[in-house]
DNA sequence: TTTTTATATATCAAAATGATATATATTGTT
DNA sequence: AACAATATATATCATTTTGATATATAAAAA
């Protein structure tokens, strides 16, 4: 799943500039995949259309560069079909805020409710989003089903914070407390 | 929260070689903070060791490339704890299952069950894991509430999939009764 | 007996990331 | 009204990460 088959598979809902493919990783079920930046999804349309697997419209607009739309190719809908029936790797998960949770005995109480207040604010954007957005979509079964999978993960998530936080802060208040004596 | 921080974070833990850092990521809470490889382990050692945060120490041995044994300098650990004061960036998840789920109206029913056996088969298996290295480990407050943390989110998956793979492979099955029609 | 898994490090090409550059319209704030 | 911030739009570059591959043996499993 590489970003080539992420951006195909976004230009098989339909046309769009880079820019555009950004934004749809950024809500929608699109979001429970990956994350991409520009400096993924440039160079990777780049090589899709030297591959021939899209093309490419230019569109002339004011005070931007212009806005370059791309289109899969017949070839580009088969090279889609090709990513889906590769071995599925496994869920990957890269977690700053564990990170930092595995080493709250080296942060200050504060610091450890500012971190867990700030991931239950993105987590609870995460699930006002899809909540959303679950509204208003169509009723495609493959996208009803990842976002509920999303909306389950993000609320065992933001449940799990806040029914244990007093243990990880209480405890690290104790430990606090036997250093000072 | 890069390869060199992570690494730093788990010699923390104890002195170890490459090898047994990858080992340290494959098992117990650590593994729910990233996976990491072998080709990014190996050039961050290199580079930890430049910058004196880290020294080391060649075990000869029969058969097998001597074991070189890594251990925090003082430098190393104000390192970590620098790390640990940074900016913290948003989870971000790498999902090839909710990728495939996605697109589930271009695959078999068949070929979606296995998909979702497969998934839950992992996910088990970490839960499992979990569960038994909650059981031995030492209390660390952090490690238990990280450990806890994981456990919530792999049951809130492996609950989700159980409940509505049916929808999933109910709609797919529809949607070949009409195509065939 | 044979195959697989575990031990152990290393490199290389290819891919992904974060930072940065450029430029303007629109929206929000004081 | 002035100013700041956000949204639109693409691109490149150095650094980092990844996946594939190489090497070699002991131990465990089939």
């Amino acid at each position: 799943m590489d970003t080539k088959s992420l951006c195909l598979a976004v230009l098989s809902h339909g046309d769009r500039s880079g820019y555009e493919i950004k934004k749809t990783f950024e809500e929608g079920p699109f979001s429970h995949i990956q994350e991409i930046g520009f400096s993924s999804i440039y160079p990777a349309l780049a090589r899709l259309l030297e591959e021939g697997l899209v093309s490419v419209t230019a569109h002339a607009q004011e005070g931007r560069p212009d806005k370059k739309v791309y289109r899969l190719t017949p070839k580009g809908r088969m090279a889609l079909l090709d990513a889906l029936d590769e071995p599925t790797g496994p869920d990957r998960l890269r977690s700053d805020f564990t990170f930092r949770m595995l080493f709250a005995h080296l942060l200050a109480p504060r610091t450890i409710e500012a971190l867990i207040d700030e991931r239950l604010a993105e987590l609870h954007a995460k699930i006002d989003q899809i909540e959303s957005c679950m509204a208003v979509d169509d009723p495609d079964p493959g996208r009803a089903f990842v976002s509920g999978y999303g909306l389950a993960v993000y609320r065992a998530m933001a449940d799990y914070l806040e029914e244990h936080r007093y243990e990880l802060v209480g405890a690290s208040l104790i430990g606090t407390a036997a250093v000072a004596e």
